[in-house]
DNA sequence: CGCGTGCGAGGTAACGTTCCCACGGTCACG
DNA sequence: CGTGACCGTGGGAACGTTACCTCGCACGCG
């Protein structure tokens, strides 16, 4: 009991606290000299393996209590070869959904007791460069990859090379490892159907960047408006660039053109918005003269004058979604799924109805 | 050259690469046994510790460079007693501002080659116990705390015992440990010059929960207009929780009741959003009839109709702030400052002005 | 010529776990 | 009564680093 322990439990109920400023932690050496037990017996008390006496367990982990002992992560990782941390690797944070898909997995991740290391790979080759190193250091088990703009090469290096891999919402389908995305073609098509059912027949589409999911999007759309005997030209289809002023700029240009259209469906609510803003300036009414349906349903969807019908993408969902399936690679399991789908829903706001 | 190498560098140029399933990594035995010395000598070379023969260190770097050899982050962390890594402890991710602050730190962090694990406190004790295991399994060598709602006491315990803290935006000043923060007094005050300047002579306050950085941001604003011999009743404060349809019913209520304003300055960006909503939808028009200002500066302010006059939180600065902070704190030097602080900016749109 | 000095470098003990193996003891069975 | 199985347990070797101590050697100085 000479030591000064510093690890107690969160109501600080431990007993073996000393107030001396040297951090001198307890290991598990200290406990098995207090329980006069072995160090083996304690880590088999902690892990649940292998064969204990009752009575010793019991002792063990009173000692353990009163004690404040907390193995060290870093220790068992060293031995178990394995850390019981992901990886996380995000373009950007700044963007208005991250905080949700990153949400869903922390949620997972801490009720499985894993932890979650963060990187961004927004300045390009020094991040990755970094990155890099920190995945060679073994530093966490898996990997979790959020719409990785350019690295998708080195990422599939990764996994070729046997780090468990987990794709959100990839751009480009690439079947190599596993995937969660979003019914990027239902959710169009959705879209679409709930145009057509409002009887609009002139509809113009708002694109994004000509990734995987934009793609799926505009197919969803036009297919279901061509299926209804109403195909939609090559004209009729802008570039909103995913940005506020780009929705805006490719709604303008259609007025500019002349181009006729009592519908826009824009490719997220960013642009949408700035859809709503051009349509309103130049004296359109929404939804009587122009019906704007968006996709995400970003936080902004609903707070938009009028507010945005758009496609619910299950951000919190996915990303949660995807700890699971990371978490389930890590037990061994063949991967069940190589790509998970989770729909999208329909949100309908004033935008499209009154 | 018998085991397997699988790390390798970013762009795969490492010539040690198998394709063996199993992963067999590079230790420093390895790198040592290939440049024929002692793993004392690679260490020597790794982190620049004592003195290395020109020839020899450029062997071993080429060694190290050709087996594609990372140190593994975890054994270095044990030897070295830290991890280079540090936690962060938030409520919530889906907060509007909550990525950019995080953006903020990641890059501080990421450029010092320091990790970044992340918690999240949004399921109360369960999570607050977990994020305590964590703490006493030392996988962190510092804490950034951001707006920890009730868990003050418990971080302050951490710090007490040794734990380098470093908070963002406290909410009520604790001086205990190291803080960042931004001038909510000043911010406030710059507010209602602004509309005094407008002026804007009979102006309400929505506000937020009590902690401080309400108070503050109520003192400055407040103190500003009666300085100006306009003092402000208490009648003409009311809460708007800091939601959309709290600022909303706020307004509501002032209106139902009668009282009669020309400006109103709300805590937050989204409540401000619900004041706009609200007052448009009671057909005043702003800002000719009522001026409205925020704070925050969210993304959603620039996209409000009108757009959102709103005094602007230094969001990614601060988080890099703290971070900067925390590293320093690493380095030994006593805190340099106790308390940070950063100022606003306001931000002039259309809700202020046409 | 002898001895101290300083540089370059290696051996080895930590760091705090897990895991394999071995070792006493008790019990059932032949 | 002897022997194998089995349960509970402890010792020690990993795991891959860092850090302390030591040691050989060449050199300069007395």
């Amino acid at each position: 009991m000479l030591t000064g322990i510093v690890t107690g439990t969160v109501t600080g109920t431990g007993s073996g606290n000393q107030q001396t400023g040297a951090r001198v932690p307890t290991t598990m050496a200290d406990v098995a000299r207090h329980a006069g037990v072995g160090k083996t017996t304690v880590s088999r008390v902690l892990n649940g393996k292998g064969d204990v006496d009752a009575g010793t367990a019991a002792r063990v982990r009173l000692v353990i209590a009163e004690l404040g002992y907390v193995p060290s992560s870093g220790a068992v990782g060293l031995a178990r070869g394995r850390t019981s941390t992901v990886g996380v690797l995000v373009p950007s944070l700044v963007w208005p959904w991250m905080g949700d898909v990153l949400q869903g997995a922390v949620d997972v991740l801490e009720s499985e007791s894993y932890g979650l290391l963060l990187f961004t790979c927004n300045r390009g080759e020094e991040s990755m460069r970094r990155f890099a190193t920190q995945v060679s250091a073994k530093s966490f088990d898996g990997l979790l990859v959020i719409e990785p703009e350019g690295t998708l090469d080195y990422i599939e290096g990764l996994h070729a090379k046997g780090l468990p891999v987990v794709m959100i919402d990839d751009r480009g389908h690439r079947p190599e490892f596993p995937t969660v995305a979003t019914t990027n073609r239902d959710g169009a098509q959705t879209a679409a159907e709930h145009l057509l059912g409002l009887g609009r027949k002139r509809p113009v589409v708002v694109q994004g960047p000509r990734f995987g999911c934009t793609e799926e999007r505009l197919e969803g759309f036009c297919e279901t408006y061509a299926a209804a005997g109403l195909p939609i030209g090559v004209d009729r289809v802008v570039d909103g660039e995913f940005t506020f002023d780009g929705g805006r700029l490719a709604i303008k240009g259609l007025l500019e053109a002349g181009v006729e259209f009592d519908a826009v469906f824009a490719h997220n609510d960013l642009s949408a918005a700035g859809v709503i803003q051009e349509l309103r300036d130049s004296g359109r009414r929404i939804p009587a003269d122009v019906a704007v349906v968006g996709f995400d349903d970003i936080p902004l969807a609903a707070h938009t004058e009028p507010t945005l019908t758009t496609v619910r993408q299950p951000l919190r969902e996915m990303g949660a979604a995807a700890a699971r399936m990371l978490l389930s690679y890590f037990e061994g399991s063949p991967v069940p799924e190589a790509r998970l789908v989770i729909p999208t829903t329909l949100v309908v706001r004033g935008s499209t109805t009154t």
